[in-house]
DNA sequence: ATTGTTAGTTCATAAAATGGACTCAAGTGT
DNA sequence: ACACTTGAGTCCATTTTATGAACTAACAAT
């Protein structure tokens, strides 16, 4: 199978990585949430090749993930700015961030603190559940198929029922 | 740059970035939370190469997210398991799939559903500050770098100060 | 008139991905 | 005894992507 067929298959993670899990992807999104937002700056600081660079954002783009859009006239100019469904992908990125902090760190500790201006700290965000406020991690969960319905096709993903 | 030169940024989602920031490594991750612990069963369920397999779960292996163990000796084989570094990428792939969810679900809502066992409900986790307990997004947090230290180098990311 | 800035494109070369056949070491069926 | 199957890969020719360096268009500044 060619990796852009992936959506096909009946899965959130496959759908999500056709946008997201390519070379450079992840890092782009990252710099945008720092704030980034011209190629040259994303090119200088990223150090792809503006080939590369070209056919990331457009990717981005069509997938609604990034807009497109002009600050100034003469000459046109254009920028890249996160959308709705971007900033979505901050829970993404922050838990990458987590679990970089955590295995890729020198001595002196993570590079970027991410402080919580509500509370003060610098914090490394948890995942909870919604219901209960509990921390989730991966023995707290239990994945299954969503039950058969007439309407809708068939789940064939998950090793389990 | 070359691709795999990007571990020297000092930033933890280019460090991340070169595990997981490639085709297939998030599905084939995916596919290892799900309980799917062999070569034939990942490369029939996803699709993919065999010789890509090969090579994405041998980089894991290398970078000790995947542990490949022998199930049997005569003839001898072998499975891949999550390491702990490995379960630690959990919060990575939940957020994904929630995104995933939100965005690529069909009318009949997300394809595989994830129950909190211990509350019971089927939930999508939340990103919360382990110090408040507040949910976070963006626009909640401020990102800067570590204060400067003699000892350790000067971080150089980031377009803040 | 020349130089600089920004957001790209073009093109030749290098690196990866793909698909299909093949291997090796057993185990199973007839 | 002989062919067939299973599981975890390897090998190789072809196709697809990525890389790097140079180039362009549209203006601004010196």
């Amino acid at each position: 199978m060619q990796w852009d067929e992936l959506s096909t298959q009946q899965c959130s993670v496959a759908r999500s990585s056709i946008v997201l899990g390519d070379r450079w992807t992840l890092v782009i999104l990252s710099d945008c949430f720092l704030g980034v937002r011209r190629f040259d700056d994303l090119q200088a600081r990223l150090q792809l090749s503006r080939t590369t660079l070209t056919q990331r954002l457009k990717k981005l783009e069509a997938h609604g993930v990034l807009e497109r859009r002009a600050y100034q006239s003469k000459p046109a100019r254009y920028e890249y700015r996160l959308t709705d469904k971007g900033r979505d992908l901050y829970p993404v990125i922050s838990t990458l961030l987590n679990w970089g902090d955590k295995y890729y760190s020198d001595a002196a500790g993570p590079p970027i603190l991410r402080q919580h201006t509500s509370c003060g700290h610098d914090i490394q965000p948890i995942l909870t559940c919604p219901d209960c406020a509990e921390p989730i991690d991966t023995r707290s969960v239990r994945a299954r198929k969503r039950p058969a319905n007439v309407d809708y096709p068939k789940v064939n993903r998950g090793p389990f029922r």
